[in-house]
DNA sequence: AGCCAGTCTCGGA
DNA sequence: TCCGAGACTGGCT
């Protein structure tokens, strides 16, 4: 995340995650942290109150698609870092609905490029914004769950409570 | 050049 | 039918 970024924790029944901010929106999301999360010293950083709107629509759709619910609403992604490939897989994922899944040729295909399948992985495990861009939806072609950056169990956990069953791996 | 969160094929349990 | 190894893949670092 860029040094200018301003980073604010949103507490939910599965943990704290930690949102960071550009000025053209949200840039980036954490999944809960084992030790204590670093301050983002919120008392000292005056926080604009663009951000503080996009942390309320924020933390509204991370508890929704926590719950299996598709958001109605969500806050501007910023995720210009990305190269055109990546924001082109982001961008198909961001339509898979609850409880759907598409496996990663089935993206690399949507994109154009039908053998891209492999790289398709490697953008999901750059999605800086996981959970609200659902790189966990996203399946290997024989049903099993290939990766995840954010720890096996968070995916498998987020597909079982969207009522998605997968293969063990 | 080397790494991958894939996919397909084929051979052996 | 069900793994596992191998080959091949496209794009990122």
């Amino acid at each position: 995340m860029k040094t200018n970024s301003i980073s604010l924790p949103i507490p939910t029944r599965d943990g704290e995650f930690m949102a960071h901010y550009s000025e053209k929106g949200l840039a980036g999301l954490d999944f809960p942290k084992k030790g204590r999360n670093v301050g983002p010293a919120a008392g000292v950083i005056p926080i604009p109150k663009a951000v503080r709107e996009w942390h309320r629509t924020t933390t509204r759709a991370l508890k929704q698609v926590l719950s299996g619910v598709k958001p109605k609403d969500f806050p501007p992604f910023d995720w210009t870092e990305g190269t055109e490939f990546q924001q082109n897989v982001w961008k198909v994922m961001g339509k898979i609905a609850p409880g759907k899944t598409l496996s990663y040729g089935e993206i690399a295909s949507a994109i154009g490029k039908p053998k891209a399948s492999r790289a398709v992985g490697g953008a999901c495990g750059a999605n800086p914004i996981p959970v609200l861009v659902p790189c966990h939806r996203v399946l290997a072609a024989n049903k099993k769950i290939g990766g995840f950056s954010g720890g096996m169990d968070w995916k498998h956990r987020l597909l079982e409570r969207e009522g998605v069953s997968v293969a063990g791996n």
